[in-house]
DNA sequence: TATAAAATAAACTTTTTAGTATATTTTTGT
DNA sequence: ACAAAAATATACTAAAAAGTTTATTTTATA
């Protein structure tokens, strides 16, 4: 069992998420995540050393929590047909991410970019992590005789990501979940195309 | 002939542009921009109300900036196909964006998204106006029998804008434009795919 | 080329946010 | 039940960034 101060921690990182996933990781504060933990100072720092190490925990926990999330959902498809569409359907409701502010994986890399350059490698290796993963279980399809070989696994993991992840964007910002709705069976279609 | 005055907010908000993109509305600060546009407070303080004015003011100088140079390469293809491959080419360089720091329409929607909703709809009216624009050209190539009715011109456009965008991201983060090139290959593939 | 406009210089104040200190209270685990 | 750990309350200090002021200098343009 975890201790108390465990514990205490744990939910610092669980209440700070979503506000760095919605505010950035310059626009959220202290302040913000003292108040929505309905916490004092004397207790966050006696957890984190400062903004910038609390900073660093809250990426990294939303980083291994979607990486856990991701596989969770992927591991329920049974075919690797099932697991591309599992994947595919994980932000299907754009508007309303298991963590309130979209996807932080694109959040992050989005402002980390320019300014972090240790955060944005860290993203790089998630993301090339995921390619690699889908690009596995789209191979595998091909060699239990799912797909065709003409499926170039990597240029349609590719694909399926960034359009995915740009349409979460998109939808968000225009406050609807209908073009990725139709991205989503368009997606499911060029990939079954390939299928025997 | 613009005003010295004129000539110099202009010069201010070309100088905060690569700033405001590359360190994000909440990260970019006013001495950022003081010291790389080489002028004073007091020089700034007299063509802007304050922060915050300068902020929304970048952000319609990065938006107009970007749908015209958008427009302009659009306008060089003649036939829909190449006005779209030109759509498509516009970031294929995504380590060298024609303003530093990646696509501002992306980088704003997932800023604004949760935090500045005045912006957000300023974005989606631009997200839904460049898909509008997408789908016309596409249309207009059907209506010439260029391509095939069976192309859906909304979904096509929606896929290719996601992707692309989406791409943007992966690729700056990742550091390499290699997987966008596949990318276009293959977004061009599929609507060469209807070809008539 | 005079004058009005624009920009500078430099020293401010204000505001906001981060971070510290410590005595006190509450909670936890043994 | 009690000692140690954790959290609170309160009142700070520090730092960073925004914004102001005013006298002075530079520059543009009528």
């Amino acid at each position: 069992m975890l201790t108390k101060a465990e514990r205490t921690k744990q939910f610092i990182l669980e209440t700070a998420a979503p506000i760095f996933n919605q505010k950035g990781l310059s626009g959220a504060n202290i302040d913000d995540v003292l108040a929505a933990a309905k916490l004092t100072k004397g207790c966050l720092y006696g957890h984190f050393e400062n903004r910038e190490d609390l900073a660093l925990q809250v990426v990294d926990f939303m980083l291994n929590t979607n990486g856990e999330k991701m596989l969770l959902t992927i591991s329920k498809g049974k075919t690797a047909k099932a697991k591309v569409f599992a994947f595919l359907d994980f932000y299907k409701d754009p508007l309303n991410t298991y963590l309130k502010g979209g996807c932080p994986i694109f959040n992050i890399a989005v402002e980390s970019d320019d300014n972090f350059p240790a955060i944005k490698e860290k993203i790089a290796g998630v993301i090339r992590q995921g390619q690699e993963l889908f690009v596995n279980i789209l191979n595998q399809g091909i060699q239990d005789g799912e797909f065709s070989d003409q499926l170039d696994s990597a240029v349609y993991a590719f694909k399926a990501v960034a359009a995915v992840e740009g349409a979460v964007v998109m939808c968000r910002a225009m406050n609807t979940a209908k073009p990725m709705a139709a991205l989503l069976k368009s997606l499911k279609a060029e990939l079954e195309s390939y299928a025997i």
